[in-house]
DNA sequence: TGGATTATTATGTCTAGACATAATATCGGA
DNA sequence: TCCGATATTATGTCTAGACATAATAATCCA
């Protein structure tokens, strides 16, 4: 085991059994090296694990603190749904409803099937100003968000989820009754300044959840 | 800006602008320090976290390599809900409607309210064993999520998000007619191996969502 | 030619310093 | 006593090396 992994273990131990409390200063990164038996820079490399972990603050100065327990912070994964259903082993398949030119934007609709099951209706607006390539794109085979992956880098994205029960139209695409209770996830992607593209998936709830872990150690 | 930023900045940027694609060798850490002026122990760690960004993958010997874009991995925070809405410049209250032991969890059932309005109807099973001061706690005035953040340090934490209707009793609690479209959050929560809590809070969707942020640049 | 050994190479981790920076504590003067 | 200048301290960033490790490439022998 490394110094590094070491130290962070030690003290994210101290901080899990109660012997460091929220508020409670940590030995300065000096002290932490004597009693290690290793270089500041290995401290100080551990330390910044342990504060992008969100257990601990640095103050210049004033040193390092246990941090206050807060928030959950987890990590969600918001995988492409074609590969997200060929990681389950099941077959995907993309129909294309509707694509229309509507000015500055492609918008897109369609479905994605599980095992020939509609599994999620999405809407969506492409900006062909940041994504020319998408004019001459039929989506027909392979869906949007397929295509965007391999065609385009985004540099920022905001995910919105809630629940709704699906309108007639989504309700009819995903054959189920309407108003049945439904996980949307919104998301809205960036490169640099240029909208790319925003996208609306209405899941059918009794197929898809999403899962998040949160581990604060970090590797 | 720091050589670190700066290199940071440089790849990141070759990687959006196109200039580098997902597959491409990145010149070796000796390369780097050598062209940006700097010391290859900077170039590391400007590698270290564009690889948490998830941005490029490392193989020893073989060098670094422009990571496939695939999945967007979003942090998703998830706050004490006591929290949450005190940031949002609103009063908090927590209604108890039931606590009782239950062999070797303690159940505890209430209401969270937003202004007066139930926001959050929440069931929870915590494991007596992992938090024993908990069996002397009433959670009549203060609300278990809140209780045990402050009681008790998590090592790891599962999420799962959900969409469906409101039960006949979910309905009743928040005021909403049953089968109403309701976000339901779902929360295991370990100290090691030791299980803390399991939480189910079924979400008034018409006054909370969900919001993830994506920004592949490390800080 | 095939397979095992050896050399090479790039990352992974670390050291023992250095200077920069920001926040606090202390002290001197009005 | 209060205020401002100064000293101190802890983190933030960096250097120029070092050795470890793992994966590939080259080599040598059967």
């Amino acid at each position: 085991m490394s110094f590094d992994a070491r130290i962070r273990a030690a003290i994210e131990g101290d901080i899990r059994s109660g012997a460091l409390r929220p508020g409670d200063r940590l030995p300065s990164e000096h002290e932490l090296a004597a009693h290690h038996g290793c270089s500041r820079a290995t401290v100080s490399k551990a330390m910044a694990a342990l504060h992008r972990a969100g257990l601990i603050e640095r103050r210049r100065k004033a040193g390092s603190f246990v941090a206050d327990q807060h928030v959950h912070s987890a990590v969600l994964e918001v995988p492409d749904l074609e590969q997200l259903i060929a990681a389950r082993g099941h077959a995907y398949r993309w129909h294309c409803r509707e694509r229309r030119q509507d000015g500055p934007e492609l918008h897109v609709e369609g479905l994605h099937f599980e095992n020939g099951t509609p599994l999620a209706f999405e809407t969506r607006a492409i900006t062909v100003a940041t994504v020319p390539d998408a004019a001459a794109e039929s989506f027909a085979e392979v869906a949007p968000g397929t295509w965007l992956l391999a065609h385009i880098p985004w540099t920022s994205a905001r995910h919105r989820i809630l629940a709704a029960g699906a309108t007639s139209v989504e309700a009819e695409a995903l054959g189920v009754p309407a108003g049945t209770a439904c996980l949307i996830l919104e998301r809205s992607t960036w490169r640099g300044d240029a909208p790319v593209t925003t996208v609306r998936q209405v899941f059918r709830g009794d197929m898809f959840d999403m899962v998040a872990h949160f581990e604060p150690s970090p590797r």
